[in-house]
DNA sequence: ACCTGAACACCGTTCAAGT
DNA sequence: ACCTGAACACCGTTCAAGT
């Protein structure tokens, strides 16, 4: 990740797009070893990526999944990296495309954007760590991209508003979802809910130095984690939408 | 990162501070190989965090810079996660924090909160990439979070607005950064500034199978890139304070 | 055309040993 | 008390070789 050529802006699988090398799909599902190919290798990817989590993904864990050598892997994908953005782009295939025009509004249509997103990201915790990593141009983060275009520009906002009014959307549901992805980590780790660390931090915290001798007072919330994040994600978002259309008068 | 212990909520350096070993700074100043310390070798650790990146940075490097064996680092600290965190909290002592009460605004407050961790985070790439794999409950850290709490409960927000409107502040903030620091960090690569990037990205994304036939105009920004970015950050600041404003009354 | 084996240049970290 | 050396169990990826 972020470790690639550097030179141009052959940053991405999509921009020097070689064709998937492999059987092309004679005799649909065939299974077992020796059927390999590049949308078998990326599926398999993504189940492994859901499984082990990115830390412990490995081309090597993926090889022995698919009971071939590491190296095989290299016929069909240039490397890591690109295995990974293909792989980015079968997730952004699972998201719901929000309708937009006539009847919905587009304040619904963005946070059905959000929501969407979020959603997709949640089920696969290892996407929304490398993200970032990767500029996001496969068709289906294309499609997503451009249905995300058509609602902002079906809003009364200017051209420049509705461009920020989509970063703001976004940037905001990346930021929560991250946050919300790393608790739940954290938690897995630790053997137990997120209310159960939260707790157990929250305590640990209080007889911090800096923390128990300063006035402050550090409560943990009287409600089950999943509830207050649910609402407080939606509230946000509300807040966003009132003060874009706050500047329309 | 996120590769712990796999029991109890051990989960920070800070949760069980070993005292830092080494030559109590004697005759401070002293420099030259010999001289290791637990704050010689995290300050190192930002230093040449800051220099590689954080994929490029690994303990064999950070031990050769310091002109020991690899091994040696591991008398100061647990780990290559706990380093992270103590370098975690270095930066964090670098955020100005916002003035509180009276005479200022809480709204002028949270805006200053934003300000200070997005500047601080750009001056230090590696640590928003890191961030969330860590509680970051630090010395510096909470000094930090103790301030932003008096500030949110400065307003006259409910608690648990108060609480939400901080939550959203810094999630998007976070998105917001994270995904300037992945541009600047792919225009890098790719030897060039931000604006070239995005241009280059720009134009290919046009002819991409799924843009071109469909009706979408992908339009690249006539202004340059870092003042959209400025003026972007602060307008959905902007939105997010009207809307928590709003709820007033 | 597709897959393998050996090898290279890396990691973080262990353990026993040195001073 | 502090540091080292050798070793272990990993990585991603090269290259030449097999079929």
């Amino acid at each position: 990740m972020a470790t690639k050529r550097a030179s141009q802006v052959k940053q991405s699988v999509w921009l020097t797009p070689r064709p998937a090398r492999g059987r092309r799909s004679s005799r649909a599902g065939e299974g077992g070893p020796g059927s390999l190919d590049r949308e078998v290798i990326v599926a398999a990817a993504v189940r492994l990526l859901d499984e082990l989590g990115e830390p412990k993904f490995s081309m090597r864990a993926l090889a022995s999944r698919l009971d071939v050598t590491p190296m095989s892997l290299y016929w069909y994908v240039a490397d890591k990296d690109d295995l990974l953005e293909l792989a980015l782009d079968v997730v952004a295939g699972e998201m719901a495309l929000p309708e937009v025009g006539d009847g919905t509004d587009w304040q619904d249509g963005l946070r059905a954007l959000a929501v969407t997103w979020r959603a997709t990201m949640l089920a696969h915790p290892w996407a929304i760590r490398i993200y970032g990593d990767y500029l996001n141009i496969g068709p289906n983060s294309v499609r997503y991209s451009a249905r995300a275009l058509e609602i902002a520009r079906s809003s009364p906002l200017s051209e420049a508003d509705a461009m920020a009014a989509l970063s703001a959307i976004f940037q905001y549901t990346y930021g929560f979802t991250a946050t919300e992805v790393n608790w739940a980590e954290k938690a897995a780790e630790a053997n137990g809910s997120t209310d159960d660390l939260i707790e157990e931090i929250t305590e640990a915290v209080r007889d911090l130095p800096g923390v128990a001798d300063s006035g402050i007072i550090v409560e943990r919330p009287r409600e089950p984690d999943h509830l207050l994040r649910e609402r407080d994600f939606h509230r946000a978002l509300d807040w966003l939408l009132i003060g874009m259309q706050s500047g329309l008068r």
